[in-house]
DNA sequence: ACACGGATTGTTATCGGTACCATGTTATCG
DNA sequence: CGATAACATGGTACCGATAACAATCCGTGT
C-alpha cells in the first residue's frame, strides 16, 4: 500500500531539497550540524531506508566485492572467508560470494553472474580457470586477486601460498622419520585442480627424494572429507599397511583414514603414518594428533584485504604477488 | 579508457533500438529469432556485460535473498547456505550472506545494511532478534523467514526445529541407558541465544525425569568448538569423571570432549558417556561415533527455498510454520 | 489491390540518489 | 562600510535498463 519512502519524501518533510537530505545523510562536511540532525531524526520518524541500488547505480560503484570459494562447507575457506568480510567491512564493502563447488566451469558461470553486479574487485580461490573465464576478466578495468595459490600466469595479484611447496615440507618430514612407501589420498583426477596440485606436488619430492612410485588412493570426486577418508581406507582393509605413510590432501580425509585404520586395530604413527594438509581444527584435537601443514588461511583474507586496500587507495599500481608461505606443524601421526 | 559498453553501445553497432537489444537478452517471445541472435553475437563480440545494478533500479526487484547466518565456519550453517544457493540459483536469486558472529546486536547492524540492497526476502537463523531488528523489518512488505529455530513470536515464515525437544531426544536417551548424573559442556551464558535454549532444553528435560541438577560446564564464550571442549574438559582432568554424561553443545564440542577424555585414560561410553548435537560429519566418522541429533540442516535449505517460491509465485499468502523435527543418531559414546 | 491482424521494432518516461554548478547567506577584514 | 571569503543550500541532469504504449512491417484472404 504505502510506497517505499525515498530522500524526495524526507526532503519534504523537513521542508528541504533532496539534495540536502543526500548529504545530511553521509557527507559530514557542508552541512550545518542541526539541519543534519533534524533530517536524521525525521527520515528515521518516516521509517526511510537508504537504497543502495540508487546509490551504486548513480556513482557506478556497487560497495561490493565479489568472492568465489570452491565451498562453503570448508573450515580453512570459511577462516579465510571471514578475514575478508571483517576487514572490508570496516571499509564499508560488502562481499558477494559465489561457490563454485571445485569445478572451473561453475566458477565462470558464476563469474559472469557477479561482474553483472559491477563489483569494485574480484577475489577468486586458485589459480585455474577456464580461457572464456580470463576473457570476461581481462581488459575490463577491474582489480583481481587470486588467492591460496601462486599461479604462473597470474590475472591480476596474488595472495597465496605453493602447494607444492607444502607437501614437500610433508613429504620430507616423512622421509626424516624414516618413511618410504608412500600412499596419497585425494579426490579422483577431475575437475579440481587444488588436489591434483598437491599430488603433483608429493609426487615431486618423493622423486626428489628417491622414494619408490608413490601410490595413489581414489577417495571419490571432489569435495572429499571425512567420511571418505575413512571409506576408502575401511573398503582397503588391512591391505593399507603395506604402505609406510597416507598423506591425505586435507585434514578432514586423514582423520577420517585415522578414524579408519585405527578401527582395524593399527596403530598409528607405529603402524603406519597419516599426515593432515591444512591445519584444520580437527588435526589438533584428534587422537593422535595429526601431522599436518598450516597454510595460514586467516592470514590470507588479511592480506587480500590490505591489497585491497592498498588499491582502492591508489598506493598499489604494479600487480603484487604474496607468498604466505606454509609450515609444517608436526603431530603425533608421523 | 574505454568507458563501459552500455545497450546503447550494442544497439547502435547492430543498428536497432536499445529497447530490441534489452528485448534479446531476455524476452524470448517478440524478438526476433535472426534478431535476437545477431544482438547476442555482437554485445558477445564488444564484450557487453549486462548491469544488474541497472536492472535492479529500475525494476525495483534486485535479484537478491538477504541471509543472515551466525557463522560461516560451521558444517550445519554451511550445508544449509549451501542448499539456498543452489535452490535459489536455479530461480535466478542470488544470495547476499551475511554473518553475525552469534550477536544480536551485529545482527540488527546486518539487517539495516542488507535492506539498502533491497532484498526480495529476508532469511534470518534463529528465532531472537533486537526489539530494532523487528521494527526495521515490520512494515516493510518483505517476506521474511526465520530457520532453524520455531520462535513462539515469529517475524513471518518459519522452518526449524524445537531445540528443547532435540535435548529432550537426547537426555531421554541418557535415561535410558541408565545415566543420572548430567553436565551440560556449551558456550558462557551471554549474547548466543541459541546455545542458551539448548541448555535449558537440557535441564527441563533433566527436570521431567527427575535427575539431579544439571551441572554446567562453560567452555567460553561462543562460539565454542572442538578445541574449547577439549581444553575445558583438560582443566578439569579426572574430576570429569563424576558425571555419567556430558551433553554437548555441538558435535565439534563433543568430539573435543571425547578426545580429551580418551587422552587422560578413561574410557567412553563405560566411564562416561558423551553427546552431541547437529550430527556433523566427524560424529560418524570419530571413534566411537558421537551420539547425536540430526537437524537436517540440508532440508531446512531445501525448505526455506520452497517458502520463498511459493511465496514469489503467490501461492503462499498467510505465514507458514514448518517445523523439520529432529531425530536421535545413536553413535557409541552412550 | 486493399484491409486486417499478428509479428516486430521504436519512443518516451522513469526508477532514487548524487555530481556539478549556481545561488543565497553569514562572518571577516582592510 | 563595502568587498570577499566561507559556509550552507538548491536546481538540473544523469547513471542503464525497461514498462507501457505507439508505430511499422508483412503476409493473407477476399
Amino acid at each position: 500500500m504505502s510506497a517505499r519512502v525515498t530522500m524526495r519524501d524526507v526532503a519534504q518533510a523537513v521542508g528541504m531539497s533532496p539534495m540536502t537530505v543526500s548529504r545530511a545523510l553521509r557527507d559530514d562536511r557542508t552541512v550545518n550540524a542541526k539541519t543534519r540532525a533534524r533530517v536524521r531524526q525525521v527520515a528515521d520518524d518516516l521509517g526511510y531506508v537508504y537504497d543502495s541500488t540508487a546509490q551504486a547505480f548513480r556513482t557506478q560503484k556497487s560497495g561490493f566485492v565479489a568472492v568465489t570459494l570452491p565451498s562453503v562447507n570448508n573450515a580453512n575457506f570459511a577462516e579465510t572467508f571471514r578475514a575478508l568480510t571483517n576487514g572490508l567491512g570496516e571499509a564499508g564493502l560488502q562481499l558477494l560470494l559465489g561457490s563454485t563447488n571445485y569445478r572451473v566451469e561453475r566458477e565462470e558461470q558464476l563469474v559472469r553472474q557477479l561482474l553483472t553486479r559491477n563489483p569494485e574487485a574480484l577475489v577468486l580461490t586458485g589459480g585455474h580457470h577456464t580461457l572464456e573465464t580470463r576473457k570476461l576478466i581481462q581488459g575490463r578495468g577491474l582489480p583481481v586477486i587470486e588467492m591460496w595459490d601462486l599461479p604462473a600466469d597470474p590475472l591480476g595479484h596474488v595472495v597465496g601460498f605453493s602447494n607444492g611447496d607444502a607437501m614437500a615440507h610433508i613429504v620430507g618430514h616423512l622421509v626424516r622419520t624414516g618413511r618410504r612407501k608412500l600412499a596419497f589420498v585425494g579426490a579422483s583426477e577431475g575437475a579440481d585442480m587444488r588436489g591434483a596440485v598437491r599430488r603433483a606436488g608429493v609426487v615431486r619430492a618423493a622423486r626428489m627424494h628417491r622414494l619408490p612410485e608413490v601410490a595413489m588412493i581414489d577417495a571419490g570426486p571432489a569435495p572429499v572429507s571425512m567420511r571418505h577418508g575413512a571409506a576408502v581406507i575401511e573398503e582397503m582393509g588391512r591391505d593399507v599397511a603395506k604402505y609406510d605413510a597416507l598423506v591425505c590432501v586435507s585434514d578432514p580425509v586423514a582423520f577420517g583414514c585415522l578414524s579408519a585404520v585405527q578401527r582395524m586395530g593399527l596403530r598409528v604413527p607405529e603402524d603406519l603414518a597419516i599426515t593432515g594438509f591444512g591445519n584444520f581444527e580437527v588435526a589438533k584435537v584428534s587422537n593422535p594428533r595429526i601431522t599436518t601443514v598450516n597454510v595460514h588461511a586467516e592470514d590470507i583474507g588479511r592480506q587480500v584485504v590490505a591489497v585491497l586496500k592498498g588499491i582502492f587507495d591508489g598506493e598499489i599500481n604494479e600487480p603484487v604477488r604474496i607468498d604466505v608461505g606454509s609450515a609444517l606443524v608436526e603431530g603425533e601421526t608421523s
